[in-house]
DNA sequence: AATGAATGAGGTTTCATTCAT
DNA sequence: GATGAATGAAACCTCATTCAT
């Protein structure tokens, strides 16, 4: 029973500490780990575990923060170097935004389960934090957004934009998901019965395509 | 302890009473009712409840198989009465979908739990069959759309225009969710913090906005 | 629905078709198979199955029935033919009696299951109508023993020595039996922990010897 | 609600309280209580039962294990005051096991449901643990008996005779038993019918009989 | 006689969370 | 602070049997 007293630093350490071990399960499983499992990869009791989180979902949503936080310091960069014409810009975004993506495995499985299961069990402080920062972000890149295509983008329309790309990606990841040990299954059954070009695609050229649609439609507005 | 032989009009009967109760628990809860409130709200007994489903994931499945269908049905002869002109065209179809949604409130919901919680317990079969009916759906309606603005869309990208509005509108849709009991408190909280338009928004107009965007991207490419 | 009068002979061949059925199915499986399967192999309703037998175990009672009926068929004919001195008769029994019991391989399965699953569920009657035919069998074949071996067997101790051989055999049976999907593992496993000769040793092997030492034992009493 | 964390020997004592409440329920219905009963009679919650136990199995795996242990711990004494001369022995044995075994009035009715019942749900270590144990205890208490026996038993050959004793008993018991409920019905009405002198007889005058026989048979072997 | 839909008891196991130490 | 034993709710699905037709 070692029992050193807890600092903040120390306090961070040990939420960093879990966070990777439920990240490293999350990626192995592709299913959330119990606590118990999260516990132990990660050297504590399960009790301990509740000292930094109050519940399991909490474990989750902070990955998925992390996720959030990462992608957006990928993507700030790339905002800034965007083309100035609407076509050109929608194009290299829909490329760069995806191979932030690609980066980040684990968003988008994660991101998936919020709704369903990871906001169910959540005290309504953490929720409220957690849509605060990510839409905090959204906000700011937004704000990024429209002062680097000011010709392109009415002010405020930056986060809308950068809202419905999430939106987009989203729904199109889950339309393309599956439960990963019957995917190869399902590809071939649903080939063979000539549903066509659909689960087949690659989900990074889709999404690239969707996104780009879905840019041009918005840069192009202002021209008319 | 009505026992009598079943036909078939009896046994899509029997179906159709325990998707409806199914339906109106989930409607209640918002979240998957167990097998046991589903026959009692059915009137029937648990073990009923596995002659016509083999499990209670499929019971949601069909749930949602019956909301695409509806859907579709009232999309068809929208689709059929859309401008010719791409913006026309563009707004038409968000205004019209997104009423059709409106029809459907429960259509969202249960869609946005499928990866996550629905195939976790469903055959290949039933998920393939599912599957295959949506794509099915889809693409039939893709080509009607083809069809009917054949200067708009080039050949085959009718469907792939309707899965992306279909992947965009759950994306959205999940972005603005989050659980019941807490949105009016969630929804003051983030006003208090100043964090703006966002989830206060309505998400039919947000939709439609969107799904403007998308269309416009996708109908103006041809003219370049 | 048809529904043709069943006379007797009818009754009995409906009967013989489920114990068939029935029969086949435990062979494959070795563990009781549902009445709904035993149904549908012997192509009737499940509720047809009640008409001729009132309980499922029932059926693996007369099952067990008719392979003490055949056991004893071949059984009769070996003990007429035994040699008259002791030490001889004890090996040709055995050796006889290992042979018979492997034309009939499903007999000690069933057998080791009457105690624990199916006699739970039996009415007294039935119950009562198998232990009186298994005993009135046994009490035969003694009686033939005995008048075949009269120097060597007491009166009334035919049924005994009988008794006593079928209480070892099925005890040393389920002593070597496990659940046949893990049997090589076990085998396996015990040899690799030095567990020396038990397991692995042939059941028919060790029935014999045994039956022998019982046999010589009995048969020897008399002369002393 | 006491919650210590537990040494070794807290585990061992939760180990036993469990295994005394499963016992004294078995005692009661002969037939294996649910785990929910189980907990409840040691006034534990459900869960904490798979804190100690992985199965339901288990338990009474372990049940048997302690029958068996209690049975060898009587036996090793008598085997060393063994007459040793071949009958005396013999009958001194089979005097000796009927009294142990009367002090163990579950072990049998256990033993009968291990192959059908216990082993279904058994990994295939727990199992192998307990045929290990079982069967190194006989293998001890066989090399005891041909330590003590030397001029009646070849090398090796104990052990087999301690086997063949056990599943001669194991067999008679199950001959001679039957669901306790109707066991006074049944043997009224078997003499009713005037099938003789089995059912009613004691099971250990029987099991005396029987072992003693076979004793004979085997120690008698080497004076030939 | 035959059917097969309906019944509903039955039982296991998992796991997030608590809290005594 | 840390532990991990204890909790106990939760939920599934199977299947022998019945009985209205």
């Amino acid at each position: 029973m070692p029992r050193p007293t807890l600092n903040d630093d120390d306090r961070a350490q040990r939420r960093r500490q879990l966070l990777d071990a439920a990240h490293a399960l999350y990626q192995r499983r592709q299913a959330l780990p119990t606590v118990a499992e999260i516990a132990q990869a990660a050297g504590v009791a399960k009790g301990t575990v509740y000292l930094s989180f109050g519940t399991k979902e909490e474990i989750f949503i902070a990955l998925l923060d992390d996720g959030f936080a990462q992608l957006l310091g990928t993507l700030l960069p790339q905002l800034q170097q965007l083309p100035r014409q609407a076509e050109a810009a929608a194009a290299a975004f829909a490329a760069g935004f995806s191979a932030s993506l690609r980066t980040l495995p684990d968003l988008l499985p994660l991101a998936a389960m919020t709704n369903s299961v990871l906001e169910k069990n959540l005290p309504l402080d953490t929720l409220l934090d957690f849509k605060t920062r990510v839409m905090g972000g959204l906000m700011m890149a937004g704000a990024q957004l429209e002062a680097h295509l000011p010709l392109l983008l009415e002010p405020d329309q930056g986060s809308d934009l950068l809202r419905r790309t999430w939106a987009l990606t989203q729904g199109l990841w889950q339309l393309s998901d599956c439960p990963t040990p019957m995917k190869p299954h399902l590809i071939e059954a649903l080939t063979a019965r000539g549903v066509p070009h659909v689960y087949d695609r690659d989900f990074h050229d889709e999404l690239q395509t969707a996104l780009t649609l879905l840019w041009r439609g918005t840069l192009l507005a202002r021209r008319r």
